[in-house]
DNA sequence: ATGCCTTTGTGAACGCGTGCACAAAGATTG
DNA sequence: CAATCTTTGTGCACGCGTTCACAAAGGCAT
């Protein structure tokens, strides 16, 4: 029910995967791109391949939607923008206010994505009353105090949270009780929200760590395969205490303790 | 997101699942916030109760680390903090270079959880050259040309993109030659990395879209229930239904009659 | 020591997402 | 109209991730 239709098959738009949802976004900025260059249509490969993901799988994807490709051709790409629009409910305008005008929230205020697909910034909010009244991307920052009236005046029903981490809990419970129902969380905490509301977290700090993982895990295997010269491979096994000094990565600090493979420091009994 | 890593079967008694990894920074940060607090051991329960998950799914994240608790008691806080932080590459210094210092990147450079957890940023990068030398978060800007020597320099192997989309392909291009394997990319572009090269997306748009499609669809269960019982009206904070009529179907003109047959219909209002 | 109580660690079942491979559908050409 | 070629739509199998449920393990009181 991209709408309220209810005699539509449910076996349509009811059940799409999550993950397919995801996908959408990115498959409608590739389609966007091809219709500002005027292209006609566009093969599910092509498509694919400019989305950064396998054929088949956007052949599923769009399946999901409905039969709206051409056997032998391909998919319209002006016909498949509006249809991807309208699943995702861009179709729509959506009142979005910031809370925690900071650093971030100054920066998400004046991204220019914001507004280019149905979004509009409807108020910029802040704790602080020296920041009230001030002009941030060209609109007048208001007082948490005026939240309520803010959501309730506006319909607002997404709320962007870009507030200190101590302060996010409470702003949530306030946007929500406010009558808020999706939530972009930017604080590094974890929200807890009642059933029935959407929360979506962008948390730099562990990106950040997932990627540090990984980029240990590969200095690692560089390391492990430096030591299968000597001894063969270990196996099954960790990558063992193969402490050696990445290789082509010497500069900087020299990095203490390996990948892994070095004792515990504590161990509280 | 990852582009490469499709070998190494993860097989490994080492091979940690990716969403276990992407869920030990969760943990860490509850683990922190409990160590501050001086509490000597947390259970699974109260752990994953903090983290926001399951608590059986946390058990099992463990025990791809190793067996680190004591039945009947639980996980001791702080060593799991060092455990945790030791899997994820914390315990070493990774320098890291901001690429684009416009509004977010700025923000992102000023943003305290950087330097926070083993991270640091070695560099402030932008193309123009009216930015260089301009202190940003106490920094001087550095100018594009420089890129590869800064990174050589200090060993990066993390880089950010806070680029427009345009520049991001080519940025990653440069960082990559230069050296860096991982990728935190900004700009709302799809990057082609080479294998061995982790890329991670952060795209605020996308996060808006896909709420925004689960908030259409609430929407839209709330007018089908409401449906049922003729005459309240949907209350809450439904946005106007603002319909764009379809865009031009050039190519496709006479094609079957609409996506499923009907033109996008007002929600019943 | 013995028995009870708490909590971990994990076997097993289930569901979701992914990718292969191919038949069917439509365009296109002769 | 028939043959051929291109590309969609999808059945199917596989693997990963999640969750349940419980036996084993350790602490604690008696």
């Amino acid at each position: 029910m991209a709408t309220g239709r209810t005699h539509r098959p449910a076996t349509r738009s009811r059940g799409i995967p999550e993950a397919t949802v995801a996908r959408l976004p990115l498959y409608l900025r590739a389609l966007t791109a091809l219709s500002e260059r005027s292209v006609p249509t566009v093969s599910s490969e092509e498509l694919a391949a400019a989305a950064g993901v396998n054929s088949a799988k956007l052949r599923k994807d769009f399946s999901y939607l409905g039969s709206y490709g051409t056997r032998g051709v391909g998919y319209d790409v002006e016909y498949l923008v509006y249809q991807i629009s309208r699943e995702l409910g861009l179709t729509q305008d959506w009142p979005v206010v910031i809370v925690g005008i900071g650093n971030l929230g100054a920066a998400l205020a004046n991204y220019g994505g914001f507004s280019a697909r149905g979004f509009r910034v409807a108020a910029l909010i802040d704790a602080d009353p020296a920041m009230a009244g001030k002009p941030v991307a060209g609109m007048a920052v208001q007082h948490t105090d005026d939240l309520e009236k803010i959501i309730e005046e506006n319909g607002v029903s997404i709320g962007v949270i870009a507030t200190p981490a101590g302060a996010a809990q409470q702003v949530s419970e306030r946007l929500i009780a406010a009558g808020v129902t999706s939530i972009l969380n930017f604080a590094p905490t974890v929200l807890s929200v009642p059933d029935g509301v959407d929360v979506r977290k962008v948390d730099l700090s562990i990106e950040l760590q997932i990627l540090a993982f990984h980029e240990q895990r590969k200095a690692g295997e560089e390391a492990a395969a430096a030591a299968t010269e000597p001894g063969s491979a270990v196996g099954g096994a960790a990558p063992a205490a193969a402490v050696v000094p990445p290789a082509g990565r010497t500069t900087a600090e020299a990095r203490k303790g390996g990948p892994e493979g070095d004792v515990p420091a504590v161990m509280p009994a």
